[in-house]
DNA sequence: ATAAATATATAGGAGTCCTATTTAAATGTG
DNA sequence: CACATTTAAATAGGACTCCTATATATTTAT
Protein backbone atom coordinates (compact mmCIF):
# COMPACT_ATOMS: atom_id res chain seq x y z
CA UNK A 1 0.00 0.00 0.00
CA UNK A 2 1.39 3.05 -1.36
CA UNK A 3 0.45 6.77 -0.92
CA UNK A 4 -0.66 6.75 -4.39
CA UNK A 5 -3.09 3.75 -3.36
CA UNK A 6 -5.06 6.00 -1.13
CA UNK A 7 -5.27 8.76 -4.03
CA UNK A 8 -6.59 6.36 -6.96
CA UNK A 9 -9.81 5.12 -7.57
CA UNK A 10 -9.14 1.62 -8.07
CA UNK A 11 -8.06 -0.34 -10.99
CA UNK A 12 -10.57 -1.82 -12.50
CA UNK A 13 -12.40 1.29 -12.32
CA UNK A 14 -9.90 3.27 -14.38
CA UNK A 15 -10.08 0.70 -17.28
CA UNK A 16 -13.46 0.90 -17.61
CA UNK A 17 -13.35 4.65 -17.82
CA UNK A 18 -10.23 3.65 -20.24
CA UNK A 19 -12.75 1.29 -22.26
CA UNK A 20 -14.91 3.64 -22.35
CA UNK A 21 -13.06 6.09 -24.11
CA UNK A 22 -11.99 3.88 -26.69
CA UNK A 23 -15.75 2.90 -26.82
CA UNK A 24 -16.31 6.80 -27.51
CA UNK A 25 -14.28 6.71 -30.87
CA UNK A 26 -15.74 3.43 -31.87
CA UNK A 27 -19.29 5.17 -31.51
CA UNK A 28 -17.85 8.08 -33.64
CA UNK A 29 -16.37 5.72 -35.99
CA UNK A 30 -19.69 3.53 -36.42
CA UNK A 31 -21.63 6.60 -37.27
CA UNK A 32 -18.63 7.33 -39.80
CA UNK A 33 -19.46 3.66 -41.32
CA UNK A 34 -23.47 4.35 -41.39
CA UNK A 35 -22.83 6.94 -44.00
CA UNK A 36 -21.11 5.28 -46.16
CA UNK A 37 -23.19 1.92 -46.07
CA UNK A 38 -27.26 3.59 -45.27
CA UNK A 39 -27.07 1.59 -42.02
CA UNK A 40 -27.53 2.98 -38.57
CA UNK A 41 -24.68 1.25 -36.56
CA UNK A 42 -27.19 -1.11 -34.39
CA UNK A 43 -28.01 -2.42 -38.27
CA UNK A 44 -24.53 -2.93 -39.16
CA UNK A 45 -23.98 -4.72 -35.63
CA UNK A 46 -27.00 -6.91 -36.63
CA UNK A 47 -26.18 -7.32 -40.02
CA UNK A 48 -22.11 -8.34 -39.06
CA UNK A 49 -23.50 -10.70 -36.42
CA UNK A 50 -25.88 -12.77 -38.77
CA UNK A 51 -23.28 -12.56 -41.56
CA UNK A 52 -20.58 -13.91 -39.11
CA UNK A 53 -22.92 -16.64 -37.83
CA UNK A 54 -23.02 -19.10 -41.47
CA UNK A 55 -25.96 -19.96 -43.02
CA UNK A 56 -28.33 -21.68 -39.98
CA UNK A 57 -30.67 -19.15 -39.59
CA UNK A 58 -30.39 -17.17 -36.52
CA UNK A 59 -33.53 -16.16 -33.95
CA UNK A 60 -34.47 -12.41 -32.60
CA UNK A 61 -33.68 -13.62 -29.07
CA UNK A 62 -29.96 -14.08 -29.68
CA UNK A 63 -29.07 -11.36 -31.94
CA UNK A 64 -30.92 -9.06 -28.84
CA UNK A 65 -28.35 -10.64 -26.14
CA UNK A 66 -25.27 -10.79 -28.70
CA UNK A 67 -25.94 -6.83 -28.77
CA UNK A 68 -26.54 -6.82 -25.40
CA UNK A 69 -30.98 -4.38 -25.95
CA UNK A 70 -33.79 -6.04 -25.50
CA UNK A 71 -35.74 -7.96 -27.71
CA UNK A 72 -37.88 -5.83 -29.12
CA UNK A 73 -35.16 -3.45 -30.44
CA UNK A 74 -33.56 -6.21 -32.07
CA UNK A 75 -37.09 -6.89 -33.84
CA UNK A 76 -37.10 -3.35 -34.60
CA UNK A 77 -33.67 -3.61 -36.58
CA UNK A 78 -34.41 -6.77 -38.11
CA UNK A 79 -37.70 -5.49 -39.55
CA UNK A 80 -35.31 -2.28 -40.95
CA UNK A 81 -32.79 -4.77 -42.58
CA UNK A 82 -35.69 -7.08 -44.05
CA UNK A 83 -37.09 -4.25 -45.60
CA UNK A 84 -33.59 -3.14 -47.32
CA UNK A 85 -33.27 -6.60 -48.58
CA UNK A 86 -29.56 -7.48 -46.42
CA UNK A 87 -31.50 -10.12 -44.20
CA UNK A 88 -34.42 -12.56 -44.88
CA UNK A 89 -37.01 -13.53 -41.97
CA UNK A 90 -39.14 -16.74 -42.11
CA UNK A 91 -40.64 -19.08 -39.78
CA UNK A 92 -38.43 -21.35 -38.33
CA UNK A 93 -39.49 -24.97 -39.19
CA UNK A 94 -38.65 -27.10 -36.14
CA UNK A 95 -40.49 -23.91 -33.84
CA UNK A 96 -43.37 -22.29 -35.38
CA UNK A 97 -43.20 -19.54 -32.75
CA UNK A 98 -39.33 -19.22 -33.58
CA UNK A 99 -37.65 -16.69 -36.53
CA UNK A 100 -35.18 -17.84 -38.82
CA UNK A 101 -33.17 -14.90 -40.17
CA UNK A 102 -30.64 -15.31 -42.69
CA UNK A 103 -28.62 -12.99 -44.57
CA UNK A 104 -29.10 -12.09 -48.18
CA UNK A 105 -26.39 -11.80 -50.85
CA UNK A 106 -27.11 -7.91 -50.99
CA UNK A 107 -26.25 -8.12 -47.04
CA UNK A 108 -23.13 -10.42 -47.50
CA UNK A 109 -22.22 -7.58 -50.31
CA UNK A 110 -22.61 -4.66 -47.51
CA UNK A 111 -20.90 -6.54 -44.81
CA UNK A 112 -18.25 -7.34 -47.17
CA UNK A 113 -17.89 -3.12 -48.18
CA UNK A 114 -17.80 -2.66 -44.35
CA UNK A 115 -14.78 -4.77 -44.03
CA UNK A 116 -12.39 -3.29 -46.70
CA UNK A 117 -12.77 0.28 -44.78
CA UNK A 118 -10.42 0.18 -41.14
CA UNK A 119 -11.40 2.54 -38.57
CA UNK A 120 -10.01 5.14 -36.44
CA UNK A 121 -9.87 2.36 -33.39
CA UNK A 122 -8.50 -0.51 -35.67
CA UNK A 123 -5.90 2.24 -36.82
CA UNK A 124 -4.84 3.25 -33.48
CA UNK A 125 -4.57 -0.58 -32.59
CA UNK A 126 -2.06 -0.96 -35.27
CA UNK A 127 0.15 1.39 -33.73
CA UNK A 128 0.87 -1.11 -30.92
CA UNK A 129 3.93 -3.40 -31.60
CA UNK A 130 2.57 -6.77 -32.32
CA UNK A 131 3.78 -8.55 -28.90
CA UNK A 132 1.10 -5.69 -27.61
CA UNK A 133 -1.56 -6.67 -30.06
CA UNK A 134 -1.07 -10.20 -28.71
CA UNK A 135 -0.84 -9.33 -25.11
CA UNK A 136 -4.07 -7.06 -25.25
CA UNK A 137 -5.82 -10.03 -27.38
CA UNK A 138 -5.11 -12.24 -24.88
CA UNK A 139 -6.43 -9.79 -21.84
CA UNK A 140 -9.46 -8.96 -23.99
CA UNK A 141 -10.53 -13.12 -24.61
CA UNK A 142 -9.93 -13.49 -20.96
CA UNK A 143 -12.47 -10.38 -20.29
CA UNK A 144 -14.96 -11.98 -22.52
CA UNK A 145 -14.85 -15.12 -20.86
CA UNK A 146 -15.14 -13.79 -17.42
CA UNK A 147 -18.24 -11.74 -18.32
CA UNK A 148 -19.43 -15.21 -20.27
CA UNK A 149 -18.56 -17.12 -17.00
CA UNK A 150 -20.85 -14.33 -15.13
CA UNK A 151 -23.37 -14.48 -17.60
CA UNK A 152 -23.26 -10.62 -18.64
CA UNK A 153 -22.95 -11.48 -22.33
CA UNK A 154 -23.71 -14.54 -23.93
CA UNK A 155 -21.64 -18.03 -25.30
CA UNK A 156 -18.69 -16.65 -27.45
CA UNK A 157 -17.25 -19.37 -29.50
CA UNK A 158 -13.89 -18.59 -28.91
CA UNK A 159 -11.04 -20.75 -28.72
CA UNK A 160 -10.58 -20.93 -25.19
CA UNK A 161 -13.71 -23.06 -24.99
CA UNK A 162 -13.25 -25.31 -28.17
CA UNK A 163 -12.92 -28.81 -27.72
CA UNK A 164 -10.47 -28.33 -30.77
CA UNK A 165 -8.62 -25.97 -29.03
CA UNK A 166 -5.26 -27.50 -27.21
CA UNK A 167 -3.23 -24.74 -24.79
CA UNK A 168 0.32 -24.45 -25.08
CA UNK A 169 1.60 -27.83 -26.52
CA UNK A 170 4.21 -27.23 -28.97
CA UNK A 171 7.62 -25.20 -27.95
CA UNK A 172 7.54 -22.96 -30.77
CA UNK A 173 7.21 -20.15 -29.06
CA UNK A 174 5.00 -18.34 -31.94
CA UNK A 175 2.60 -21.23 -32.57
CA UNK A 176 2.57 -22.56 -28.87
CA UNK A 177 -1.13 -23.58 -29.80
CA UNK A 178 -2.74 -26.48 -31.56
CA UNK A 179 -6.24 -26.43 -33.68
CA UNK A 180 -7.20 -30.27 -33.88
CA UNK A 181 -9.80 -29.20 -36.36
CA UNK A 182 -7.64 -27.99 -38.73
CA UNK A 183 -4.81 -29.95 -37.39
CA UNK A 184 -2.44 -27.06 -37.30
CA UNK A 185 -0.13 -25.19 -34.34
CA UNK A 186 -1.25 -21.59 -34.31
CA UNK A 187 -0.09 -18.42 -32.03
CA UNK A 188 -1.62 -16.03 -29.55
CA UNK A 189 -2.36 -13.73 -32.36
CA UNK A 190 -4.44 -16.26 -34.29
CA UNK A 191 -7.17 -16.79 -31.55
CA UNK A 192 -10.60 -16.06 -32.48
CA UNK A 193 -13.52 -14.38 -31.11
CA UNK A 194 -16.27 -16.35 -32.87
CA UNK A 195 -14.96 -19.25 -34.76
CA UNK A 196 -17.43 -21.49 -37.31
CA UNK A 197 -15.73 -24.37 -36.22
CA UNK A 198 -15.52 -23.78 -32.56
CA UNK A 199 -17.76 -27.26 -30.58
CA UNK A 200 -17.96 -26.95 -26.98
CA UNK A 201 -15.57 -28.51 -24.58
CA UNK A 202 -16.60 -30.45 -21.44
CA UNK A 203 -16.04 -28.74 -18.43
CA UNK A 204 -12.83 -30.92 -17.77
CA UNK A 205 -10.85 -30.04 -20.91
CA UNK A 206 -12.06 -26.21 -20.62
CA UNK A 207 -10.76 -26.44 -17.13
CA UNK A 208 -7.53 -28.10 -18.34
CA UNK A 209 -7.21 -25.36 -21.36
CA UNK A 210 -8.04 -22.05 -19.23
CA UNK A 211 -5.03 -23.43 -16.88
CA UNK A 212 -2.47 -24.00 -19.73
CA UNK A 213 -3.40 -20.57 -21.81
CA UNK A 214 -3.36 -18.82 -18.13
CA UNK A 215 0.17 -19.97 -17.93
CA UNK A 216 1.72 -18.29 -20.62
CA UNK A 217 4.39 -16.17 -19.91
CA UNK A 218 5.33 -12.92 -21.61
CA UNK A 219 8.68 -11.89 -21.35
CA UNK A 220 8.28 -9.01 -23.41
CA UNK A 221 8.97 -5.17 -23.36
CA UNK A 222 5.63 -3.19 -24.07
CA UNK A 223 7.19 -1.74 -26.61
CA UNK A 224 9.41 -3.89 -29.32
CA UNK B 1 3.67 -16.23 -42.44
CA UNK B 2 1.79 -19.11 -41.35
CA UNK B 3 -1.31 -21.48 -42.82
CA UNK B 4 -2.69 -19.57 -40.01
CA UNK B 5 -2.60 -16.03 -40.66
CA UNK B 6 -3.70 -16.31 -44.34
CA UNK B 7 -7.28 -17.88 -42.33
CA UNK B 8 -7.13 -15.28 -39.68
CA UNK B 9 -8.98 -12.02 -40.13
CA UNK B 10 -5.79 -9.35 -38.98
CA UNK B 11 -5.41 -8.66 -35.80
CA UNK B 12 -6.94 -5.19 -34.98
CA UNK B 13 -9.91 -6.39 -36.45
CA UNK B 14 -10.21 -9.05 -33.72
CA UNK B 15 -9.27 -6.81 -31.15
CA UNK B 16 -11.93 -4.06 -32.36
CA UNK B 17 -14.64 -6.96 -32.34
CA UNK B 18 -13.32 -8.02 -28.55
CA UNK B 19 -14.01 -4.32 -27.66
CA UNK B 20 -16.83 -4.48 -29.30
CA UNK B 21 -18.33 -7.50 -27.27
CA UNK B 22 -16.98 -5.96 -23.61
CA UNK B 23 -18.90 -2.69 -25.15
CA UNK B 24 -22.07 -4.88 -25.06
CA UNK B 25 -21.91 -5.41 -21.12
CA UNK B 26 -20.64 -2.19 -20.46
CA UNK B 27 -24.24 -1.55 -22.65
CA UNK B 28 -26.58 -3.21 -20.66
CA UNK B 29 -24.32 -2.05 -17.39
CA UNK B 30 -25.02 1.20 -17.90
CA UNK B 31 -29.63 0.59 -18.96
CA UNK B 32 -29.23 -0.98 -15.03
CA UNK B 33 -27.53 2.06 -13.69
CA UNK B 34 -29.85 3.99 -15.33
CA UNK B 35 -32.80 2.47 -13.21
CA UNK B 36 -31.35 3.20 -10.36
CA UNK B 37 -30.08 6.70 -10.93
CA UNK B 38 -33.22 7.43 -12.68
CA UNK B 39 -31.06 8.79 -15.46
CA UNK B 40 -30.22 7.56 -19.06
CA UNK B 41 -26.70 5.91 -20.12
CA UNK B 42 -25.90 9.65 -21.91
CA UNK B 43 -27.03 11.15 -18.86
CA UNK B 44 -24.69 9.85 -16.91
CA UNK B 45 -21.96 10.01 -18.88
CA UNK B 46 -22.38 13.77 -19.16
CA UNK B 47 -22.87 14.39 -15.55
CA UNK B 48 -19.67 12.16 -14.64
CA UNK B 49 -17.20 14.01 -16.87
CA UNK B 50 -18.44 17.60 -16.14
CA UNK B 51 -18.33 16.11 -11.83
CA UNK B 52 -14.38 14.85 -12.91
CA UNK B 53 -13.54 18.25 -14.14
CA UNK B 54 -13.81 20.58 -11.50
CA UNK B 55 -14.93 23.36 -10.48
CA UNK B 56 -14.36 25.33 -13.95
CA UNK B 57 -17.60 25.56 -15.87
CA UNK B 58 -17.49 23.11 -19.15
CA UNK B 59 -18.51 24.16 -22.71
CA UNK B 60 -21.37 22.08 -24.40
CA UNK B 61 -18.43 21.75 -26.95
CA UNK B 62 -16.47 19.72 -24.59
CA UNK B 63 -19.11 17.60 -23.54
CA UNK B 64 -20.32 16.57 -26.94
CA UNK B 65 -16.14 15.76 -28.10
CA UNK B 66 -15.65 13.70 -25.14
CA UNK B 67 -18.50 12.07 -25.65
CA UNK B 68 -18.21 11.27 -29.09
CA UNK B 69 -21.79 12.53 -30.01
CA UNK B 70 -22.62 16.29 -32.02
CA UNK B 71 -23.18 19.09 -30.18
CA UNK B 72 -27.57 19.57 -30.25
CA UNK B 73 -26.93 15.59 -28.96
CA UNK B 74 -24.81 17.56 -25.69
CA UNK B 75 -27.18 20.31 -25.75
CA UNK B 76 -30.14 18.16 -25.01
CA UNK B 77 -28.59 16.11 -22.29
CA UNK B 78 -27.51 19.17 -20.51
CA UNK B 79 -30.82 20.30 -20.60
CA UNK B 80 -32.30 17.20 -19.08
CA UNK B 81 -29.67 17.68 -16.33
CA UNK B 82 -30.44 21.13 -15.31
CA UNK B 83 -34.31 20.24 -15.26
CA UNK B 84 -33.42 17.52 -13.17
CA UNK B 85 -31.33 19.71 -10.85
CA UNK B 86 -27.98 17.99 -11.64
CA UNK B 87 -26.41 20.81 -13.28
CA UNK B 88 -25.85 24.90 -13.68
CA UNK B 89 -26.07 26.21 -16.84
CA UNK B 90 -24.65 29.95 -17.02
CA UNK B 91 -23.32 32.75 -19.87
CA UNK B 92 -19.36 32.38 -19.57
CA UNK B 93 -18.37 35.89 -18.19
CA UNK B 94 -15.56 35.30 -20.58
CA UNK B 95 -17.34 34.79 -23.30
CA UNK B 96 -21.27 35.96 -23.79
CA UNK B 97 -21.57 33.22 -26.33
CA UNK B 98 -20.03 30.40 -24.81
CA UNK B 99 -22.30 28.34 -21.77
CA UNK B 100 -20.29 27.31 -18.21
CA UNK B 101 -21.74 23.77 -17.23
CA UNK B 102 -20.99 23.23 -13.78
CA UNK B 103 -22.39 20.34 -11.55
CA UNK B 104 -24.74 20.53 -8.05
CA UNK B 105 -24.61 19.20 -5.23
CA UNK B 106 -27.45 16.92 -5.99
CA UNK B 107 -25.26 16.43 -9.09
CA UNK B 108 -22.06 15.03 -7.19
CA UNK B 109 -24.49 12.93 -4.87
CA UNK B 110 -25.98 10.74 -7.82
CA UNK B 111 -22.23 10.06 -9.42
CA UNK B 112 -21.26 9.22 -6.11
CA UNK B 113 -23.88 6.97 -5.97
CA UNK B 114 -23.05 5.38 -9.21
CA UNK B 115 -19.42 5.31 -7.80
CA UNK B 116 -20.33 3.22 -4.99
CA UNK B 117 -22.20 0.38 -7.36
CA UNK B 118 -19.40 -2.40 -9.03
CA UNK B 119 -20.89 -3.50 -12.43
CA UNK B 120 -20.35 -6.56 -14.28
CA UNK B 121 -17.62 -5.14 -16.56
CA UNK B 122 -15.55 -4.22 -13.68
CA UNK B 123 -16.33 -7.43 -12.16
CA UNK B 124 -14.73 -8.93 -14.74
CA UNK B 125 -11.44 -6.99 -15.14
CA UNK B 126 -11.44 -7.95 -11.49
CA UNK B 127 -10.21 -11.01 -12.41
CA UNK B 128 -7.89 -10.65 -14.02
CA UNK B 129 -4.52 -10.90 -11.87
CA UNK B 130 -3.07 -7.61 -10.61
CA UNK B 131 -0.11 -8.05 -13.39
CA UNK B 132 -2.49 -8.42 -16.12
CA UNK B 133 -5.06 -5.55 -14.78
CA UNK B 134 -1.33 -3.10 -14.81
CA UNK B 135 -1.16 -4.72 -18.41
CA UNK B 136 -4.24 -4.00 -19.38
CA UNK B 137 -4.21 0.22 -17.91
CA UNK B 138 -0.54 0.73 -20.45
CA UNK B 139 -2.33 -1.10 -23.61
CA UNK B 140 -5.59 1.17 -22.86
CA UNK B 141 -3.68 3.88 -22.15
CA UNK B 142 -1.42 3.52 -25.27
CA UNK B 143 -4.25 2.94 -27.33
CA UNK B 144 -6.26 6.17 -25.88
CA UNK B 145 -3.17 8.08 -26.68
CA UNK B 146 -3.07 7.22 -30.47
CA UNK B 147 -6.62 7.70 -30.77
CA UNK B 148 -5.78 11.75 -29.40
CA UNK B 149 -2.78 11.70 -31.54
CA UNK B 150 -5.29 11.14 -34.43
CA UNK B 151 -7.51 13.28 -33.68
CA UNK B 152 -10.09 10.70 -32.90
CA UNK B 153 -11.00 11.83 -29.69
CA UNK B 154 -9.81 15.02 -27.60
CA UNK B 155 -7.16 15.36 -24.84
CA UNK B 156 -7.42 13.35 -22.26
CA UNK B 157 -5.20 14.54 -19.55
CA UNK B 158 -3.50 11.08 -19.01
CA UNK B 159 0.04 11.12 -17.14
CA UNK B 160 1.79 10.21 -20.23
CA UNK B 161 1.53 13.97 -21.60
CA UNK B 162 2.04 15.54 -18.00
CA UNK B 163 4.14 17.65 -17.43
CA UNK B 164 4.88 16.62 -14.02
CA UNK B 165 5.19 12.71 -15.16
CA UNK B 166 8.44 11.08 -14.93
CA UNK B 167 8.39 7.64 -16.31
CA UNK B 168 10.89 5.04 -15.30
CA UNK B 169 12.92 6.67 -12.78
CA UNK B 170 12.85 4.61 -9.85
CA UNK B 171 14.73 1.19 -9.28
CA UNK B 172 11.64 0.02 -7.56
CA UNK B 173 9.28 -2.31 -9.94
CA UNK B 174 6.41 -1.59 -8.19
CA UNK B 175 6.66 2.02 -8.69
CA UNK B 176 8.87 3.36 -11.02
CA UNK B 177 7.22 6.47 -11.98
CA UNK B 178 7.30 9.46 -10.19
CA UNK B 179 4.88 12.30 -9.59
CA UNK B 180 6.59 15.64 -9.60
CA UNK B 181 3.29 17.56 -8.31
CA UNK B 182 3.07 15.39 -5.36
CA UNK B 183 6.87 14.56 -5.43
CA UNK B 184 6.25 10.23 -5.20
CA UNK B 185 6.89 7.58 -6.48
CA UNK B 186 3.97 5.44 -8.20
CA UNK B 187 3.36 2.61 -10.64
CA UNK B 188 1.63 1.39 -13.71
CA UNK B 189 -1.18 0.38 -11.86
CA UNK B 190 -1.70 4.03 -10.80
CA UNK B 191 -1.76 5.61 -13.95
CA UNK B 192 -4.33 8.07 -14.37
CA UNK B 193 -6.80 8.63 -17.32
CA UNK B 194 -8.03 12.69 -16.71
CA UNK B 195 -5.96 13.94 -13.36
CA UNK B 196 -7.02 17.03 -12.25
CA UNK B 197 -3.58 18.65 -11.89
CA UNK B 198 -2.29 17.46 -15.20
CA UNK B 199 0.02 19.92 -17.21
CA UNK B 200 0.40 19.61 -20.32
CA UNK B 201 4.20 18.89 -21.37
CA UNK B 202 6.00 19.88 -24.16
CA UNK B 203 6.64 18.13 -27.12
CA UNK B 204 10.12 17.54 -26.29
CA UNK B 205 9.29 16.49 -23.07
CA UNK B 206 6.38 14.58 -24.11
CA UNK B 207 8.50 12.38 -26.43
CA UNK B 208 10.91 11.64 -24.17
CA UNK B 209 8.66 10.59 -21.81
CA UNK B 210 6.70 8.47 -23.85
CA UNK B 211 9.88 6.64 -24.68
CA UNK B 212 11.05 5.80 -21.53
CA UNK B 213 7.62 4.74 -20.48
CA UNK B 214 7.22 2.42 -23.49
CA UNK B 215 10.45 0.43 -22.97
CA UNK B 216 8.94 -0.76 -19.48
CA UNK B 217 9.29 -4.53 -19.44
CA UNK B 218 6.91 -6.97 -18.46
CA UNK B 219 8.47 -10.22 -17.67
CA UNK B 220 5.38 -11.57 -16.01
CA UNK B 221 3.67 -14.41 -16.56
CA UNK B 222 -0.03 -13.84 -17.54
CA UNK B 223 -1.33 -15.53 -14.23
CA UNK B 224 0.13 -14.40 -11.11
C1' DA C 1 -56.69 -31.27 -21.57
C1' DT C 2 -54.66 -27.65 -19.30
C1' DA C 3 -51.01 -24.90 -17.31
C1' DA C 4 -46.57 -22.98 -17.80
C1' DA C 5 -42.90 -21.56 -20.47
C1' DT C 6 -41.02 -19.69 -24.70
C1' DA C 7 -40.52 -16.83 -29.13
C1' DT C 8 -41.85 -13.00 -31.11
C1' DA C 9 -44.77 -8.92 -32.14
C1' DT C 10 -47.04 -4.76 -30.89
C1' DA C 11 -47.98 -0.46 -28.36
C1' DG C 12 -46.47 3.57 -26.25
C1' DG C 13 -43.13 6.71 -24.73
C1' DA C 14 -38.63 8.77 -23.43
C1' DG C 15 -34.41 9.57 -25.18
C1' DT C 16 -30.60 9.52 -28.76
C1' DC C 17 -28.51 11.42 -32.36
C1' DC C 18 -28.09 13.08 -36.72
C1' DT C 19 -27.99 17.24 -40.39
C1' DA C 20 -29.10 21.74 -41.43
C1' DT C 21 -30.11 26.15 -40.01
C1' DT C 22 -30.44 30.20 -36.94
C1' DT C 23 -28.95 33.48 -33.40
C1' DA C 24 -25.57 35.85 -31.11
C1' DA C 25 -21.04 37.18 -29.95
C1' DA C 26 -16.12 37.45 -30.86
C1' DT C 27 -12.45 38.14 -34.08
C1' DG C 28 -10.09 39.75 -37.97
C1' DT C 29 -9.57 43.01 -41.98
C1' DG C 30 -9.46 46.91 -45.05
C1' DC D 1 -15.22 51.80 -37.74
C1' DA D 2 -17.98 48.87 -40.74
C1' DC D 3 -18.09 44.23 -42.64
C1' DA D 4 -17.01 39.51 -43.30
C1' DT D 5 -15.63 35.41 -41.00
C1' DT D 6 -15.46 32.37 -37.38
C1' DT D 7 -17.18 30.32 -33.27
C1' DA D 8 -20.65 28.73 -29.46
C1' DA D 9 -24.79 27.22 -28.77
C1' DA D 10 -29.85 26.63 -29.68
C1' DT D 11 -33.52 25.12 -32.52
C1' DA D 12 -36.11 22.36 -35.94
C1' DG D 13 -37.19 18.12 -37.91
C1' DG D 14 -36.75 13.34 -38.56
C1' DA D 15 -35.00 8.56 -38.20
C1' DC D 16 -33.85 5.39 -35.00
C1' DT D 17 -32.92 3.39 -30.38
C1' DC D 18 -34.39 1.29 -26.60
C1' DC D 19 -37.01 0.62 -22.85
C1' DT D 20 -41.35 -1.71 -20.23
C1' DA D 21 -45.54 -3.90 -20.50
C1' DT D 22 -48.58 -6.63 -22.83
C1' DA D 23 -50.60 -9.68 -26.46
C1' DT D 24 -50.39 -13.74 -29.52
C1' DA D 25 -49.00 -18.08 -30.97
C1' DT D 26 -46.66 -22.32 -30.08
C1' DT D 27 -44.30 -25.73 -27.54
C1' DT D 28 -43.51 -28.33 -23.43
C1' DA D 29 -44.74 -30.27 -19.08
C1' DT D 30 -48.29 -32.20 -15.92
Amino acid sequence: MTPFDALSTPVYRRLREGLDRIGAAMRADQWGLAEDSGLSPTQAHVLAFVAGRGAKGMRVRSIAEHLGVAQPTATESIAALVRKGLLTKASDPDDARAASIQITGAGQEIVRGIGLAMTSTERALETLSSKEQTMLLHLVIKTIRALQIAGAIPPQRVCISCRYFRANVHDDAELPHHCAYVDAPFGGRHLRLDCNEHGEADQGALDQAWKAFSGIAYDLPMSA
